[in-house]
DNA sequence: CGTCTCATGTAAGGAGTTACATGATTTA
DNA sequence: TAAATCATGTAACTCCTTACATGAGACG
């Protein structure tokens, strides 16, 4: 149910189409929330039938058209509550973790191989996220900067303060996972070296 | 997929019905993969189809019988493989981070008792996990004693300092989670009184 | 005129959730 | 003998993934 309130979320910037909100979700929102096309045309179809969104067609080049869409009242309605509805906590799954509990079985060359991985991962994410907030910061992030245009005065510093907490969140996060994952390098090296 | 190596690891240590392994997905597996018995039963019936278990009935009571579920050398081999094979990670998919990203859009209540949640929610977690680790340490968990007494003593070592060090991961990772969201609560607070 | 971007789907299947459903056995 | 535990499912549904599919417009 996540991706219909990550769609209405970036419907309050502006109407788009879904092409454009594809886009969105491969950049930035993509660092905290993933949707592919095949998922988020059909959904923007069920929200124009539940009443949140309207969809109108509009030329495009001389032979052609397409959808762009706009969130209704009822749209920005259901984005509201949905904020203020406490978040349902789903059970544990994690395959990364699933795997270190049996990290003996592993060769020790997979087991590395496993952390490894993990720390690249991570590092990645974490520059990534480091980057979106210096956009955050310094006002070069499209999607704040148009968001910000259409947000009175009083709110603005929220609205980016909320934002740079996220991508903190995330980024130190990141980090706890790089610091276990090579405190799993050196626990391999010891068992593996002295048996 | 995940559901099913899971399901092979608790069954290296020996046989057990579908009852038996759900009883475990409530208890000890439950703190890094929750399965309900609604999926395993199902998973066994093709896991036994696909050659990685045999399943026996044995009698159950006077009039009743159980089945009962050994891993096969085919079961092992596939076990030892997916050890032995990268994680494949998937795509950012975070509805706490989604929805911290616009907390501007919840009353400040509402942004407050987000937190808070979060917060509650990762003490208790990082307080199961602890107490996982305390039994691992102390060899008082039923599981991992019981693996123990079919590990050859060279091995015995580096089953129980993986454990160890799983948990140990998803300690560190509710308390950056914890720490993360007093921060929230202070900003909440700063935000919300100096307008 | 070819390639990249814009635009929008369908279809099959896997994984997981929730609800519904039943009955035997053990134990207090 | 009632309650808790053991035992095993089915069925409908949501969400997501992966693969397949098509075509127009813009740009060089």
């Amino acid at each position: 149910m996540s991706l219909r309130y990550a769609l209405l979320a970036l419907l309050t910037v502006e109407p788009m189409t879904g092409y454009d909100l594809s886009k969105r979700f491969e950049s930035s929102v993509a660092y905290v929330w993933h949707a592919p096309d095949s998922q988020i045309y059909p959904e923007l179809r069920r929200m124009e039938r539940d009443g949140l969104l309207t969809g109108e067609e509009i030329p495009w080049g001389p032979n052609s058209r397409k959808t762009q869409y706009r969130i209704t009242a009822a749209g920005i309605a259901a984005l509201r509550e949905w904020m203020n509805t406490p978040l349902e906590y789903s059970r544990e799954r994690d395959p990364v973790h699933l795997k270190a509990a049996y990290l003996e079985l592993a060769d020790p060359k997979a087991a590395r191989a496993h952390m490894q991985a993990h720390i690249d991962y991570h590092t990645l994410r974490r520059e990534q996220w480091a980057a979106m907030i210096n956009e955050l910061r310094t006002g070069t992030n499209v999607m704040l900067s148009k968001r910000l245009a259409k947000t009175p005065e009083s709110d603005r510093q929220r609205t980016t303060a909320y934002k740079i907490f996220t991508y903190e969140g995330l980024i130190a996060r990141a980090q706890t996972e790089i610091e276990w994952a090579q405190r799993g390098l050196k626990l391999i090296d010891s068992l593996d070296e002295a048996p």
